[in-house]
RNA sequence: GGGCAGUUAGCUCAGCGGUAGAGCACCUCCCUUACAAGGAGGGGGUCGCAGGUUCGAACCCUGCACUGCCCACCA
């Protein structure tokens, strides 16, 4: 094969087996320099086609899920592109918050370091770093994947443009007023350290235990209201139990006080008992203990009892361990360990009723799977029920649709049901929240809260304490564990605090201080995603990408972040611009294992792409992954997929080197344009017919997002169609061409033809193999009179007036014909050199017209020596029918008789067994009546064909046997 | 608790109202001058279960059973 990357081309040297590992790099050079992938913002925008990348956390290299994502993408962009369409495929990454900032953290920790160790800025620093190498990895793997990626339009979530875009967005939404700080309770990861948002949360079933603790009733000695509970270690921060007003069993204690267990001595020894309908009588014992600091429930019980009993008492910190308000014998104790001892005190007080065994979800983290503490912070938060509600609208009148659509109910409901968004994270890597605080007015409100486990000494430090100190605020910022900030109500929007990106250059209006400090807190690494689709194109810039390319046409994602990005981004974009970001979502599986487990790697179950690619070709990974890819299906993968593509690869290579071997060496163009139609033959009309209608079938299997239908029609075309037939009755109009320079017309037709629809075929396939398409149809240029320089700017095939539904009829009773006389060879072992002769009996004119006219067909794929019209049977001879057609092939001296009875009286069975079928419902009058005429018909049909097969097998049966 | 998928050949999955299909695996034969990563032939399925609609059901409807996923303030 030609290796300069040129088209000139000698077709006696091309490999015998496709070798992808020259073929790809020297195609993803040419394209690079080609600028195939780079999309000019001008033009009619309507022929315009755009996606935008789920950017790629920059968490480590990409996994197979990445593959498939980023194969439907690149998909697209072909095939739009084939069309002509200025396509735009923007490229980027993804800081990944939390994901990223873990990622770091475990490479801190093995070398013995913690990231409050070495502080912000240091972090930042490493954070950057890893960042910029980890860009480097993904984006040279998805040029490895093929991927025409616009890559001079590279965005980073936390690149300056996206991050004025942050700010910008942040700013509006407070301008807004849907912006808002306050005191709630949150998901608390006490790993990660940061609250997360009520979607960041995933529940898994646990085994679990239910608790039965027996609460004292006061002044009552030896009575107890017994509460059930799954998590004993929050009774410490225990304010009332709630039970069902109408429960009457509990009816006369409702307003008495009940002694807390385990609290003799402390506040809120006596807590009462409230009546709340919320309660479920019928659960556990009917009475729930309301711990407002530590449970979403018992935090709502207590918004509707105020004035019955105490708020929260906070007794798990935001290190997992138990405060100091959880009482000295329990201060510094791990959620679990406080647990144990819990339980132990109370059965030793005799207050443990028992313990059942209670299977219940937990709520994790979605980044390292602990249980997720539901603790009250101050956090910032956003309402979400106005953008929710543009989302709806889009999603109902069509301007947004999912594919498949069957996720529509799912996600029209979650935007339904919409809850407010906790934006703030207390991590280091993001965005930081553009708010700056006066710290003269705030000073004492800014915390640096040291954890007790970390630091040894326990104690909050005061920013103001650190300034009195003479700490410059920079060091504060980077000595400072995690910086509370607690503010309340109007303070929040008092002139003291400033809602932007740069630190404010004036004094606080307030008080004539410049001290400012930055919130310590980062936006949720969703907040910058959401807006992705506007960020990448400048936005809030007026600039020429944005008006240009804005909206979006297609995102490529999978289902398990719908709500977490698909959503927002429509809720962001409608709510800027009022338009939806992108029309379509396709959503794409999860690529599991082949025992349909998630990949993880701590399952060990991944599977490297590069590898599979290194091993058998990115075309065939490709392949592997677009036919298994049907919309929203889940893709168990295994190694083993990817050797059908790898063959078809090979399949597809050598019909080319086939056809390459059979053109003259002279540049010579075969145009099916130039095609005289009246020099066609029958296997000529049969293909072409055939190709056209793949042609069509691909175009609507595309238009339906049906990827893998696409990648299958092709590949039953070329390898059962194109190669199997088509090719195979053209080599004996080839052969005579040996030698020769001059084409006739015959052969002319036949080289027109195959590599007219091998061209086009292999247009068709570009998408899903692009590098060995190219490859192929360069090396066809010669010859199929293309003048563009790279396959996607030659056109999209366009076959037309070539359907000929009477050439594929006949077509098929020759393939028929020719399987039948294949199998006979075949059961009756006759060696494959021996050629045969057959005798044909044909009642219908027509049809021994056709196959004297295609004796030359038969002779070719049945190795058929002769074909005559029998007289009579001859002897010692088997025997074939098709339809109305029987054949006689003698075979004296080849032929066990014994054999042939064997295999006609199986035939004959099967037979008489369809004969007795079509019958039957055939001389049923209801079926007859009822049923439409031309499936009558086509019963008819069948009994007829069946019938005269199975007059002649029993025929020459009786003979045999006689 | 609510919802959505899936259940078809040994395996992975198409088909979704008119004779049960593909790939891989398996068996037989063949290195026939494009391809052994190939060719020809073959075996293998009461289409999860039970009802119903229909002339006719893998396909439509209703239950049920498993499996997976999503949602939900099940102490």
């Amino acid at each position: 094969m030609a290796r300069s990357g040129s088209i000139s081309y000698n077709p006696g040297v091309i490999d015998k087996t496709y070798p992808p590992q020259s073929v790809e790099p020297r195609w993803t050079e040419a394209w690079k320099k080609a600028g195939i992938s780079r999309a000019q913002a001008v033009g009619d925008p309507r022929n315009r086609f755009v996606i935008v990348i789920p950017p790629p956390n920059v968490t480590g290299a990409l996994h197979i899920g990445h593959a498939l994502n980023n194969t439907l993408q690149d998909l697209l962009i072909r095939w739009h592109r084939l069309h002509g369409r200025e396509t735009c495929w923007v490229p980027g990454t993804d800081h990944g918050g939390i994901a990223t900032q873990n990622v770091m953290e475990k490479q801190l920790k093995a070398q013995g370091k913690t990231r409050h160790q070495i502080g912000r800025a240091e972090f930042l620093d490493l954070m950057q770093t890893w960042t910029r190498d980890c860009k480097k990895t993904i984006l040279g793997q998805l040029e490895r994947l093929g991927c025409l990626l616009d890559m001079g339009r590279e965005a980073f979530t936390m690149d300056e443009v996206r991050a004025r875009s942050v700010h910008h967005a942040f700013r509006r939404f407070w301008d807004e007023g849907l912006i808002e700080r306050g005191e709630r309770m949150v998901n608390w990861c006490v790993r990660c350290g940061t609250a997360l948002s009520d979607i960041e949360v995933e529940y898994e079933d646990r085994k679990g235990k239910l608790w039965h603790i027996r609460y004292p009733v006061a002044g009552e000695p030896g009575k107890f209201l017994v509460v059930a509970t799954t998590r004993p270690e929050t009774l410490l921060g225990d304010t009332s139990v709630a039970v069902n007003p109408s429960d009457t069993r509990y009816g006369s204690l409702i307003g008495k006080k009940l002694l807390l267990p385990l609290r003799k001595g402390m506040p809120n020894e006596q807590i009462p008992v409230v009546a709340d309908a919320h309660v479920d009588a019928s659960f556990g014992t009917g009475a729930v203990k309301v711990t407002p600091a530590h449970d979403p429930n018992d935090f709502d019980i207590w918004q509707r009892h105020k004035s019955e009993m105490a708020g929260p008492i906070s007794v798990i910190a935001f290190d997992g361990k138990m405060s100091p308000s959880a009482g000295e014998a329990y201060a510094g104790l791990s959620r679990e360990k406080a647990r144990d001892k819990i339980v132990a005190d109370l059965q030793a007080q005799e207050l443990l009723e028992k313990i059942d065994e209670h299977p219940h979800s937990v709520g994790v983290c979605y980044r390292c799977q602990q249980p997720i503490e539901p603790l009250v912070s101050q956090q910032w938060f956003m309402r979400m029920g106005p953008l929710a509600a543009k989302a709806l609208e889009a999603s109902e009148k069509g301007a947004f649709k999912l594919h498949p659509d069957n996720w529509e109910a799912p996600y029209r409901n979650w935007l339904k049901n919409i809850r407010d968004w906790c934006l703030s994270r207390q991590i280091w890597w993001g965005h930081r929240i553009p708010v700056w605080y006066c710290v003269r007015c705030h000073g004492k409100n800014l915390r640096a809260s040291m954890p007790a486990a970390q630091e040894g000494a326990g104690q909050d430090a005061s920013i103001s304490s650190w300034l009195e100190q003479g700490l410059s605020l920079r060091d504060i910022e980077t000595r400072a564990r995690q910086i509370r900030v607690e503010l309340s109500g109007s303070a929040v929007r008092s002139a003291s605090v400033r809602v932007q990106a740069e630190r404010p250059a004036k004094p606080c209006p307030d008080c004539g201080a410049s001290d400012w400090l930055q919130d310590p807190d980062v936006l949720d690494t969703w907040f910058s995603s959401a807006l992705w689709p506007l960020s990448v194109f400048g936005w809030p810039e007026k600039t020429q990408d944005f008006s240009f390319f804005y909206p979006t046409n297609v995102l490529v994602t999978g289902y398990e972040i719908l709500y977490l990005w698909v959503a927002r981004m429509q809720m962001m974009g409608l709510h800027f611009d009022g338009r939806a970001p992108f029309s379509d979502c396709v959503i794409n599986g999860i690529v599991r294992d082949k025992r349909g487990k998630k990949m993880s790697k701590s399952l060990g179950n991944v599977v490297d792409p590069l590898l599979l690619m290194d091993k058998h070709g990115t075309d065939a990974f490709r392949f592997s992954l677009v036919s298994q890819a049907h919309p929203g299906r889940d893709i168990p993968y295994s190694e083993d997929s990817i050797k059908g593509p790898r063959n078809f690869a090979n399949k597809v290579w050598n019909s080319t080197r086939f056809v390459l071997m059979n053109l003259p060496e002279k540049p010579t163009v075969y145009s099916l344009k130039d095609l005289d139609r009246s020099k066609l033959e029958l296997s000529d009309r049969w293909i072409l017919s055939e190709y056209e209608s793949l042609c069509r079938r691909v175009e609507e299997a595309m238009a339906e997002q049906e990827f893998a239908v696409a990648a299958d029609h092709v590949y039953a075309f070329l390898w059962d169609k194109f190669c199997d037939w088509y090719v195979e009755l053209a080599k004996p109009r080839l052969e005579v061409m040996a030698g020769k320079e001059e084409d006739t017309e015959d052969s002319r037709a036949a080289r027109t033809v195959l590599v007219g629809v091998l061209g086009g075929t292999l247009k068709l396939l570009h998408p899903v193999m692009p590098f060995i398409t190219e490859e192929l149809w360069q090396s066809l240029k010669p010859y199929s009179g293309e003048t563009a320089d790279l396959l996607l700017r030659s056109g999209a095939p366009k076959p037309e007036g070539f359907h000929d539904p009477e050439a594929e009829a006949r077509m098929v009773f020759i393939m028929d014909a020719v399987k039948a006389l294949r199998a006979l060879r075949s059961q009756l072992n006759v060696p494959p050199g021996l050629k045969i002769r057959a005798h044909h009996a044909v009642q219908n004119p027509a049809e021994e017209r056709l196959l004297i006219e295609h004796s030359s067909y038969l002779r070719r794929l049945a190795r058929v020596e002769e074909l005559c019209a029998a007289s009579g049977r001859p002897a010692q001879s088997a025997t074939a029918a098709v339809g109305a057609v029987t054949f006689y092939v003698p075979l004296a001296g080849v032929i066990d008789l014994e054999v042939e009875r064997k295999r006609l009286v199986k035939e004959v069975d099967r037979l008489s067994e369809e004969v007795r079928q079509c019958e039957g419902r055939l001389s049923d009058p209801v079926f007859t009546g009822r049923a439409p005429e031309s499936e009558v018909e086509k019963l008819r049909l069948r009994r007829r064909e069946a019938a005269a097969e199975h007059a002649a097998l029993t025929d020459t049966l009786t003979h045999l046997e006689a």
